[in-house]
DNA sequence: AACGTAAGTTAGTACTCAATCACTAACTTC
DNA sequence: GAAGTTAGTGATTGAGTACTAACTTACGTT
């Protein structure tokens, strides 16, 4: 048993919990998978995290945080052409070695709907939010095109969701894609 | 109490669970509220369905159908761009009318994962399978064009994404989408 | 070395939910 | 109108699950 401070531990969850509701979702995640995940009792999570529900939240928030983090790394100083290329590679980066963070998003997607209607606007508000932080740092590097911007992030939803489905990399469907995310295969050995 | 042959009331189930699945996935649904919404007992559904899961797999092949019929009818005797108007005029009106089948989308996608994890991979091939059918039923049309097909799907994702988010039609991240996805506003009243 | 505090556990509660079983009511056929 | 079949229900069970409360163990400080 490895004694850490609550702020560290907190962190191990978000990254636990990340993966786990990345797999299953947020009803098909059970609090206890994560904790054993983490090598932690799972009543003690509680004490970390007021409720399930803020678990999942500040596992989204990060994931966005992260994509966001990614782009603007990757784009650094270029612009147009250059930056969309940097962009397209860094996501293939995270596809092949971050693939739970891909399907978080989507989780965050789906939950919104059942969030929302339960009455937790707050959630949609901050799934939003972090959507159009993330629309505003891929729309600056592509020259403020809106056009390209859509394009940009239609391609990585298409991606998400091929991810999601499980074609594997060499697979037909990914013709057509950014020719940097064929490479996925490769990167992965 | 309204008796009905147990193939209709199969029909049924298959509609009140995608509206149901749809909202809050598989873990987030119970066969009570689909039974509910049918307006039949809860364990008369496992008279009519072996499982949960089957419930929830007849759902989903019926929206991998109903999506590719109508891309189907949408470019029938049409081909390249007017195709593509076509089909992304009729999906504008599915956005609009049936949007539990694009939130049904994104929960079959999300649910592999879990399924393929758990060592159910018939489930997996069949999203997979109707993903391909849907893939070849846009193809043709759009002149067997792999990056035009790709582009177009890829659209498809970003806005099944925005749905469900839940931006409303004015807000600009519709912006740069097909012209007709910006009327579906126009088309809710 | 004693003490306070922060990290962590064990035991338990109240509840939900998929699935089963034994049964009843309505329609059909002869 | 009796016999058989099909549609449908009520009661229940057993497994899981979010969260609480009360207790214990390690660590830093003086």
């Amino acid at each position: 048993m490895v004694r850490m401070s609550a702020e560290e531990r907190r962190e191990s969850v978000i990254r636990a919990a990340t993966a786990e509701f990345a797999r299953g979702g947020y009803y098909g995640t059970s609090t206890e998978v994560i904790a054993k995940r983490v090598g932690v009792s799972q009543p003690y999570l509680f004490r970390l995290f007021p409720s399930k529900k803020a678990i999942f939240l500040a596992a989204a928030e990060r994931c966005v945080e992260d994509t966001i983090r990614t782009f603007e790394e990757a784009s650094e100083g270029l612009e147009g052409e250059e930056a969309l290329h940097a962009m397209a590679n860094a996501y293939t980066k995270v596809i092949a070695e971050r693939p739970e963070r891909l399907m978080m998003q989507m989780q965050m997607f789906v939950t919104v709907a059942a969030a929302e209607e339960a009455g937790e606007h707050e959630f949609g508000e901050s799934v939003r939010a972090g959507w159009m932080r993330l629309w505003d740092t891929v729309h600056l590097p592509l020259g403020a095109d809106v056009k390209e911007t859509t394009t940009f992030l239609a391609y990585g939803m298409l991606i998400n969701c091929l991810v999601a489905m499980g074609f594997p990399p060499e697979h037909r469907v990914w013709e057509g894609l950014y020719p940097s995310a064929r490479e996925k295969g490769r990167l992965e050995k």
